[in-house]
DNA sequence: AAAATAAACAACCGCCGTCAG
DNA sequence: CCTGACGGCGGTTGTTTATTT
């Protein structure tokens, strides 16, 4: 089920040193079913024996971002947009501590959502005019930094683009995505006691 | 219909803070 | 006290998918 043939195709030689790359579905499956036997955490020795040949930070990314079984992914609503852009306004970059406002959202998936689909629209609006103005200024990141309040300390901050959100950046189309497979998919082939 | 371009997404990398030895 | 391993985070890049010409 290799459909890819770069990667490191040097020495043939036992190599699997560590794997990079996409992960692949049996990948995914010993790892959700070694998480499911063993717990998480202990990434490194995780990884080792669980037998996949990967670093232990692959794994927990792969894990956090996309395995675990409470992760959303796709389809963000209007609402959680609308909470991500307040709280990047509030907070500009702190992409996880915007992510635990967001359950199951991961730190990285806002961070792509901001990047490809809010972004270039915030960037429109403050910045109509194309003009010579080559590299993007996030204003609001820059801006509040000074802020560093606890946790709880919600200031009264406008952002620059509240208000109508839908309206500016569209209807937010409720798409469905489908994939050729899932991670539901998987964890109902796992056995439930694999012990 | 095909090519070109843009967007979306998954994953890697380097840096940093923390903690055990 | 110093050092190294580990986990977490944000930035960035590479690849796939969608859209436009």
């Amino acid at each position: 089920m290799e459909k890819k043939g770069g990667s490191s195709s040097s020495s043939s030689s036992q190599d699997a040193e560590v794997r990079k790359g996409p992960w692949t579905m049996e990948e995914d499956f010993i790892l959700i079913n070694y998480i499911a036997n063993h717990g998480e955490g202990v990434w490194n020795s995780l990884a080792r024996s669980a037998g996949l040949k990967r670093t232990g930070k692959s794994c927990r990314l792969r894990w956090l971002n996309y395995l675990r079984p409470d992760v959303r992914r796709g389809n963000i609503t209007a609402e959680e947009q609308l909470l991500i852009m307040e709280l990047h306004a509030r907070w500009g970059n702190r992409w996880s501590k915007i992510a635990k406002q967001l359950p199951g959202r991961t730190d990285n998936e806002i961070k792509n959502y901001w990047r490809t689909r809010i972004q270039k629209h915030i960037n429109k609006q403050t910045e109509p005019f194309p003009s010579q103005n080559s590299e993007l200024q996030d204003n609001a990141s820059t801006s509040n930094e000074i802020c560093e309040v606890g946790d709880n300390g919600v200031e009264s901050y406008s952002p620059t683009y509240d208000g109508n959100l839908e309206a500016l950046l569209g209807p937010l189309s409720t798409e469905s995505n489908e994939n050729i497979w899932n991670v539901e998919d998987l964890w109902s082939m796992q056995l439930p006691n694999n012990h």
